[in-house]
RNA sequence: GCCGGAUUAGCUCAGUGGUAGAGCAACUGAUUUGUAAUCAGUAGGCCGCAAGUUCGAAUCUUGCAUCCGGCACCA
C-alpha cells in the first residue's frame, strides 16, 4: 500500500498511488493550491505522487504559487496571440516581477488595440476550463513538431537544451508549448486577476544582433484585489515621477535645443547645491582634496588612456581646425595628470582626489530618461592613489563612508554586488587576476556580503557596485568602486617608494551617488517630492490670514532668514485655505500660519505637510526648532 | 540605436476634412478671509517642424525632431 508523508511528518496510507490534486482532495488541503512540492521538488497536481514521497502543497498567494499562475497567464496569452494572429511564432514567456511576458515573433507589430482583444480571448480560453497536460517527448519528435508547426524559435531552442535534460511540452486545447512548468491542472484555475499592459520590441535571446520580437507584457495576481490594488500602486507611484514633481515643483526642466542636459530653476539648484555641500562635507571627514579639472582634452589623451580604443562610441568628438578635441566621459585620466605634477613620494599616499566632475556621455536616444539618464551629468567622483597594500584599507574607509552617507540620505538598505573582467578590456589576465583576488579580500574585510556579477566590471578593473532601495521597492545602482591597475600604467603615473625605486600606484575609482543629476531624481521619487528638512529647497512659507497680520508675518520671516532657514513669504490677499493648498501642492515641508492671534502674543502656528494638526509655539520656540531639524546631518 | 505610441494655450486634456475649445494657472477687479481651491471679468494658439493630397488640413500621406512605454546600452 502506498504512503505519503505530509510536512508536519505524518504518513498517510493510500489505498493506490494517486494524483496530486487527488491526495490534496483526500486531506482536505485548502482550495487555492496551485501545485504540489514533492521531496521538495515543484511539480504539477496532475501528476502521480510517488510512493513515501514528501508532499507539500504551493497556494496560489505563496511566492512560488504566483510563479506558477504568471507562467500560465504567459501560455494562454500566447495561445490567445496565435488564435487571434496565425502564423505568430511564440518563443519565450516568463514569469516577471508582479507579471509576465511573451516574445513573439511576427512581421506585423502589435498595437495597443490588439491588447483589450487579446484579453477578451485569454479569459475566453480560462472559461473554456482546458485542461493542462504535460508530456515528455525525445529530442527528434519536439524539434520535429515545432519546425511542421512553424516554430523556427522553438526548434532552435531545443536544439540548444543539454542533452542530459529531458524535453517536456505543456498542452492546453490545441496549444503546446514547451516548458518545464509546473502548471494549473486546467486553465480555468487561472482566474481573472490579470491584465495585459504594454507592448513594446525585444530581441531573440535578448541580443540586439538577433532577430527583433515583439513583446507584450502583462501582470498576473492570485486574487482580483491584489491586481486592484497593484493598478492602484502603479498610479501612486506615477504620482512620483520626478519629471512631473520636477515641473510642479519648480526644480527643472529639460527642452529639444538641449536633449539630455538639465535646465536647474532656482529651486532645483538650491536641491542641488544642497546636495553636493552635503558630499562635500561628508568626503572633506575622509580626507579627500576636492579639484577642478577641464572638460574638453585632445584625442591624444583619450588614446593614452585606452579611452579611444574601448570608450569611443559613447564620446561627443568634434574636429576644431587640425585638432581633434572630445568633452570628458570620465574624469580618470584628467585626476591622473594632476597626479603626475611633481614627484610624489609614497608617503603622500593615500591621495583622494575628488571632483563634482562634470562628464558627457552620447548615451543611445532611447536611453533618455529625465534626469536620470542625461548626457550631461556631474559625478561625485574620487580617484584614490594607493600601494598595494592599502587598497584593502582604502576600500574598507570608502564602505563606511558610503554606509554613513545612504543612511543620512534616507537609504538605509544597500545589496552590493562585485562585477569582474568584461569581453571587451585593456589589461593583461594576470594583472586582473590580482585585481579580483583584491576586490574581493578588500570587500570581505569591509563585513559586507556580496555576489557577482560576471563580466560586468569596467574595461580597466573589477568594480564593487552598490543597489539601493527606495520607498516603494525598486532598486537603484548608484554607488562604485573600482580597483584600477591598467590606468596609472597607461597614462605613466608614479611614486617614489620606500627603497627610493619608482613604483606604480593603484587607482581605485570611486562614488557614492554615481551620476547628481541621477541621484537627485531618485531623491526625488524616493520622497515623492516631501523632502527631509534639511534638503528642501524651501524650508518654510510664512503666510499671514489677513493684511493685519502682514507686518509681523514680514517680521518672522526676517528672522528666520537671518538664521540661513531657505524661507519664503505669501502675503497675498487670499484665503488661508488656498495658500496652504498651494504650498502643500508644491510640497513646502513647514508652513507658518500668522494671524493677529499670533500677532499679538508673538507666535506662529507650524502646519506640518505631514500632518494635519498645527502646533502652536512660540517664535523664539520655533525658531529654535526649525534650525535644529534643518541641520544637514 | 530598435519596436510601438504621442506631440493642440504655461499645465492637464477635448476636438476624425469646413471659422481652434474646456478646466487649472496668468492678468484685472471685488472680497480681508483661521488650516488643502472666494467670486467675476480679461487675455492667451504658425495645433512640434517640413513637404504632399485637397476647393479647403489640427484632422489624411510622407519625412524629420522631440517626448513616453519597453528592448538594447548604462552613472
Amino acid at each position: 500500500m502506498p504512503s505519503i508523508i505530509t510536512a508536519d511528518g505524518a504518513v498517510h496510507q493510500l489505498p493506490k498511488q494517486l494524483k496530486g490534486y487527488e491526495i490534496a482532495k483526500q486531506l482536505s488541503a485548502p482550495k487555492n493550491i496551485v501545485a504540489v512540492k514533492i521531496n521538495g521538488i515543484p511539480g504539477d497536481l496532475s501528476g502521480l505522487v510517488p510512493d513515501k514521497a514528501k508532499v507539500e502543497f504551493i497556494q496560489r498567494e505563496e511566492f512560488l504559487g504566483l510563479e506558477i499562475l504568471r507562467h500560465d497567464c504567459a501560455h494562454v496569452l500566447a495561445q490567445a496571440v496565435q488564435e487571434l494572429f496565425p502564423r505568430t511564432q511564440i518563443t519565450f514567456g516568463p514569469a516577471i516581477e508582479n507579471g509576465f511576458y511573451y516574445d513573439f515573433a511576427r512581421d506585423t507589430p502589435f498595437t495597443p488595440e490588439d491588447l483589450p482583444k487579446i484579453e477578451k480571448r485569454m479569459h475566453e480560453i480560462v472559461n473554456r476550463n482546458l485542461p493542462i497536460t504535460r508530456h515528455i517527448w525525445t529530442r527528434e519528435h519536439a524539434i520535429q513538431f515545432f519546425k511542421s508547426k512553424g516554430e523556427a524559435f522553438k526548434a532552435e531552442h531545443i536544439s540548444t537544451i543539454p542533452a542530459n535534460e529531458e524535453i517536456s511540452v505543456y498542452q492546453q486545447g490545441d496549444f503546446i508549448d514547451l516548458c518545464t512548468g509546473p502548471h494549473l491542472p486546467n486553465t480555468g484555475q487561472l482566474g481573472k486577476a490579470f491584465k495585459l499592459t504594454k507592448i513594446s520590441g525585444s530581441y531573440w535571446r535578448g541580443d540586439a544582433k538577433n532577430a527583433k520580437l515583439q513583446r507584450i507584457y502583462g501582470t498576473c495576481w492570485a486574487t482580483e484585489q491584489q491586481l486592484k490594488d497593484y493598478l492602484h500602486q502603479q498610479e501612486e507611484a506615477e504620482k512620483r515621477d520626478h519629471r512631473r514633481l520636477g515641473r510642479t515643483m519648480g526644480l527643472f526642466h529639460l527642452q529639444e535645443e538641449a536633449v539630455g542636459s538639465v535646465f536647474w530653476h532656482p529651486k532645483g539648484w538650491t536641491l542641488y547645491r544642497t546636495l553636493e555641500n552635503y558630499v562635500r562635507s561628508q568626503i572633506a571627514h575622509h580626507d579627500y582634496r576636492e579639484v577642478r579639472t577641464p572638460l574638453l582634452f585632445d584625442k591624444s589623451l583619450w588614446e593614452k588612456s585606452g579611452h579611444w580604443e574601448k570608450y569611443r562610441k559613447d564620446m561627443f568628438v568634434f574636429q576644431e581646425e587640425e585638432q581633434i578635441l572630445a568633452l570628458k566621459p570620465m574624469n580618470c585620466p584628467a585626476h591622473v595628470q594632476i597626479f603626475k605634477q611633481g614627484i610624489t613620494s609614497y608617503r603622500d599616499l593615500p591621495l583622494r582626489m575628488a571632483e563634482f566632475g562634470c562628464c558627457h556621455r552620447n548615451e543611445a536616444s532611447g536611453s533618455l530618461h529625465g534626469i536620470m539618464r542625461v548626457r550631461s551629468f556631474t559625478q561625485d567622483d574620487a580617484h584614490i592613489f594607493c600601494r598595494e597594500d592599502q587598497v584593502v584599507g582604502e576600500t574598507i574607509a570608502f564602505c563606511r563612508l558610503l554606509e554613513k552617507m545612504y543612511h543620512d540620505l534616507g537609504f538605509p538598505e544597500f545589496t552590493v554586488k562585485l562585477a569582474d573582467r568584461p569581453a571587451l578590456r585593456a589589461g593583461t589576465d594576470d594583472v586582473w587576476d590580482k585585481a579580483e583576488n583584491i576586490l574581493h579580500e578588500a570587500v570581505k574585510k569591509a563585513g559586507l556580503s556580496y555576489t557577482v556579477n560576471p563580466g560586468e566590471g569596467a574595461f580597466y578593473g573589477p568594480k564593487l557596485e552598490f543597489y539601493l532601495k527606495d520607498s516603494i521597492g525598486r532598486v537603484w545602482q548608484c554607488g562604485t568602486l573600482q580597483v584600477d591597475y591598467i590606468m596609472p600604467e597607461r597614462l605613466d603615473a608614479s611614486y617614489i617608494a620606500e627603497d627610493g625605486s619608482k613604483k606604480r600606484p593603484v587607482m581605485l575609482h570611486r562614488a557614492v551617488l554615481g551620476s547628481l543629476e541621477r541621484f537627485l531624481g531618485i531623491l526625488i521619487e524616493h520622497h515623492g517630492g516631501r523632502f527631509p528638512l534639511w534638503l528642501a529647497p524651501v524650508q518654510v512659507v510664512v503666510a499671514n490670514i489677513t493684511d493685519a497680520s502682514a507686518v509681523y508675518a514680514k517680521n518672522v520671516y526676517e528672522q528666520l532668514q537671518q538664521l540661513g532657514v531657505r524661507t519664503e513669504i505669501d502675503t497675498r490677499n487670499e484665503k488661508i485655505t488656498y495658500k496652504i493648498r498651494e504650498h502643500s501642492e508644491s510640497k513646502v515641508p513647514l508652513i507658518f500660519v500668522v494671524g493677529t492671534r499670533e500677532a499679538e502674543q508673538q507666535q506662529v502656528a507650524i502646519r506640518r505637510l505631514s500632518g494635519k494638526d498645527q502646533d502652536i509655539l512660540s517664535l523664539a520656540e520655533a525658531l529654535k526648532h526649525v534650525q535644529q531639524e534643518a541641520k544637514q546631518p
